[in-house]
RNA sequence: GACCCCUUCGUCUAACGGUUAGGACACAUCCCUUUCACGGAUGCGAUACGAGUUCGAUUCUCGUAGGGGUCGCCA
């Protein structure tokens, strides 16, 4: 059994990010470490908006933030829109919780003023161990560091402070954070002791790293959330490739969803070293996730990059079988729309690669002509009927029958590249696949 | 500069003292095939370096090098 299910009081985790951007992906994956100790332990996932510098807060910021984790399907237990019995979750409205602590912390001589009316914690000077779920016992001898400004000339608070406070007044039971912070969190420790609070468990993931091997910034392909949503990719896949930096779960493939990795999900687990991020792999990640969609929930995935493509879908029954007769072809739903343009109106275009390759065959017209006859005459318009009519023509034409079938793709979609021809076919139906026989007939 | 974390194929990783160091992505070749893809097969390819402990180190210890992080009146 997992050290975590062994303990009894719920776990209460949370996710903490200033809304000064937008939602990063390593943001997105501490959240998503969060709250999968969470739901596999039945505890809490708390959100909680560290918005005091207000300078830099913009409520697009939030709003990514927001959208980001929903998208991805990390739903909180407290927080903004959620409420919750230790809010407010905002740190721009706690400000006399604040207060309230400063004063226990002057109350019990851990601070002194400077000249300009800042407000520095003094530090114990005392060695203090971490004893990281992640990195292990980590121990930072006695610091000869300045003592740690906590509270501006103006009376806002710095965020080591409003970040010890919360995690204690809203009984955060477990800290999974960045390794960025582990250096810091012995200032952590020291404040919670000086407040004489009892410190979460800390937990501090490794960083995410770009291609090239330093921090993923702002300009780095895949940074912010919203670029995947906008790519096309689907969450379930994005999801699944973040568990797999810095976590392995213990399955056969590396393809796993939200329910199996809530299910197998272990801190002691995650790993200890940074993580490269490559989009390639994400990439056939989506490509293996968008295999499982049918129906309504592809098209409902697709729909929004055919409608801008200027693609309009009417039947869903067609359209789903169009969709899915190309679905493992493509990665994304961004690429669909070459791939099925053809299926939504009869203008589509006929590629001059296949104008060279129909003319550079003196036999096409006549055996477009055969095509066109032998399969009006189709016993049935479904897989074996159209396969028997187009074998028929073949050996009246003495050819091959796989001589005529880029002759009906070309006619059907005019580009090379598409589904099976008699799938292709059957979906479009006999009248429209008779009458594009006769229209590329015409062009030659 | 000080302190902290890390180091297995190009990338993500498996191995918790004993394996011909395994898998996935990528790449290459082949098979399948009307196209593209999927799928299947094969290939390519790694324990940073140096000591030590041990019968035996990818695994434990130390050193070196390299990478990352922290040291704000940012969060």
């Amino acid at each position: 059994m997992p050290w975590c299910l062994s303990m009894s009081s719920p776990f209460r985790v949370r996710f903490a990010p200033s809304p000064t951007g937008y939602l990063h992906v390593g943001g997105a994956r501490t959240a998503l470490f969060n709250w999968l100790l969470a739901r596999r332990t039945g505890g809490k996932f708390i959100l909680r908006i560290e918005d005091t510098d207000q300078a830099r807060n913009t409520p697009e910021a939030m709003k990514a933030i927001f959208d980001g984790l929903r998208w991805l399907g990390l739903d909180w237990d407290e927080g903004p829109e959620v409420g919750g019995d230790h809010g407010p979750y905002f740190q721009s409205q706690r400000q006399s919780i604040y207060d309230a602590y400063f004063q226990k912390l002057v109350e019990a001589g851990r601070t002194y003023t400077e000249e300009n009316g800042a407000v520095r914690f003094k530090f114990s000077r005392q060695p203090i161990l971490i004893p990281d779920l992640v990195c292990g016992d980590v121990q930072f001898a006695a610091t000869e560091e300045p003592d740690m400004t906590i509270r501006r000339p103006d009376g806002s608070y710095i965020f080591h402070f409003v970040n010890v406070v919360d995690d204690i007044e809203m009984r955060m039971t477990h800290v999974i954070r960045g390794e960025d912070h582990l250096s810091n969190t012995w200032k952590h420790i020291d404040l919670y002791h000086a407040l004489g609070a009892e410190p979460p468990r800390f937990g501090h993931i490794p960083l995410l790293l770009n291609p090239s091997g330093s921090k993923m910034s702002k300009r780095d392909e895949g940074a912010s959330i919203e670029s995947y949503i906008q790519a096309g990719f689907l969450p379930q896949a994005v999801f699944n490739y973040l568990c797999l930096l810095g976590w392995t779960p213990k399955t056969e493939t590396e393809k796993i969803t939200q329910e199996q990795a809530v299910a197998l999900f272990d801190v002691s687990d995650i790993h200890h070293s940074n993580a490269r991020f490559d989009m390639t792999k994400c990439t056939w990640l989506n490509q293996q996730h968008l295999r499982d969609l049918s129906g309504a929930a592809l098209i409902a995935h697709v729909r929004p990059w055919l409608e801008k493509d200027g693609l309009i879908i009417g039947d869903e029954g067609y359209a789903a079988l169009a969709l899915e007769s190309v679905k493992e072809k493509v990665s994304m739903a961004s690429e669909f729309t070459p791939w099925v343009h053809y299926f939504f109106r009869e203008d589509f275009p006929i590629e001059d690669e296949v104008m060279a390759k129909l003319k550079a065959n003196a036999q096409s017209p006549a055996l477009l002509a055969a095509l066109s006859a032998g399969l009006k005459q189709a016993a049935s318009w479904d897989e074996a009927g159209i396969t028997a009519a187009v074998t028929d023509v073949a050996t009246e034409q003495k050819v091959k029958a796989g001589a005529l079938m880029p002759l009906l793709r070309f006619s059907m979609s005019g580009q090379t590249r598409g589904p099976d021809v008699k799938i292709m076919i059957g979906i479009l139906g006999k009248e429209r696949a008779l009458a594009r026989i006769e229209r590329l007939s015409n062009l030659l």
